[in-house]
DNA sequence: GGATTGCCTTGATCAGGATCAGAGACTCCG
DNA sequence: CGGAGTCTCTGATCCTGATCAAGGCAATCC
């Protein structure tokens, strides 16, 4: 299985998130002609503020690593506003980095870039992809408001037990294990919590039979119906 | 200046959200066609669950009242995750509602819709509307990251602040005054508190000469700097 | 190997917002 | 006009998660 199938470049077959996210959900023909148009790049180093401003581009797909979207406020609060895991959409941001926003990424991350929807695709298949696109983005904004619910009304175990079932969800549907992609600093950030309170809510977890800990990153669901209840519903 | 003009029907001449929001930022000869393909409607029953179901529509721009959008959890708790005012666009659902998710409004909502955009629209024009629909949710999405740094980071006098400053820029632009469109409990269920803690901040925030109430729901800024320093950054 | 560093965990204390309780203010009706 | 009901405001108490402090553990570096 060394030769590539044509359809394929080798950097597609090789995609941690082949098959899954939104390339995976394509029409196949329009699938083929992404495949074709994509070029993997880290448009900014990982970790570091702002992008260098060179490149730009009009749809990036994470294809490896954890890409992160935070605030800071000026007295240093820091609040982790969204995160993409390998096969889901960037979206282009318009207006560029505003005071306090920023973009960072683990050291591993890759993406796939598309730097001008127009010139690499013929009018009918950019409007096909406006469209997904847009659809994307709706789904998105329902999941933000999720996210919004679950900080206003959820305590800190409930919404870790969110977390938890919505990153095995996007990381390993099938499987029972989640290797959080996040520090508990960062889990602090994402939840509105500290980090010692996200120690103590997973411990909380453990205790009640519902999840196993093995290592700080690797944690294996034991019992999905009751953290889903242990969410709140 | 009772004779309309030819390109404003009387629906759009009367529109609170004239000029404002979304219709106003097309650029002019889309904008008259999206004059002509609106209708208005209040596709459900304000304050009520679930429309119909019968309307359906691709796109949707608030004419008059608030549109709030709120998930409610099983054992009753509530939360405000977005809400619309006149001139923002409510963008078609595909999934339809999930359990616990709901859309209201106020009793004298009105929204412009556009039931069919292929139907109303000839391509070129369909083509540079969806690209304006999906930079609006894109822009929403930034919007919604904000509020969830929000709540993640910010004390329920700065969460206020916040509100008050972007209700007066997204209401009343050029003004000192805000009407509030939301009672002390769906402000509470907005930014996570509970309706006495939104009433003591208001009433912190007047103390601390930032604002002036009149009545409940009136609230003049007093001071935008002072307010936006008090909003963390 | 030993020291350093960063991350995670656990314990003790504290404070801010929730909760409980009750008193005005306003609207909607009869 | 009066009464019911809802919404808003204020006060007193309680509890949860933040804060402060310290120890464990693994990876990295000399």
């Amino acid at each position: 299985m060394e030769r590539e199938q044509p359809s394929e470049p080798p950097r597609c077959a090789q995609c941690p998130a082949r098959g899954h996210g939104f390339c995976g959900r394509l029409p196949e023909p329009l699938q083929e002609r992404f495949r074709e148009a994509v070029r993997p790049a880290a448009p900014w180093r990982p970790g570091g503020g702002g992008d260098g401003g060179a490149t730009r581009w009009d749809l990036a797909v994470v294809s490896r690593g954890t890409v992160v979207v935070h605030n800071t406020f000026e007295d240093g609060r820091r609040a982790i506003t969204d995160f993409m895991v390998p096969g889901e959409v960037l979206h282009a941001r318009e207006g560029g980095n505003r005071q306090g926003r920023e973009i960072t990424a683990s050291p591993d991350f890759l993406l796939c870039l598309v730097p001008n929807l127009e010139a690499e695709f013929d009018a009918a298949d950019c409007q096909c992809l406006e469209r997904y696109l847009r659809s994307d983005a709706l789904g998105h904004i329902e999941a933000l408001r999720d996210m919004i619910a679950d900080l206003a009304r959820l305590d800190p175990t409930e919404r870790l037990a969110r977390l938890l079932l919505g990153l095995r969800e996007r990381l390993n549907p099938e499987g029972r294990v989640v290797n959080l992609p996040l520090s508990r600093n960062d889990i602090a950030d994402l939840l509105g919590l500290r980090a010692e309170t996200v120690s103590r809510s997973l411990h909380a977890l453990e205790r009640a039979g519902l999840i196993r800990r093995d290592g700080p990153k690797k944690i294996e669901i034991l019992d999905s119906a009751a953290l889903a209840a242990a969410a709140g519903g």
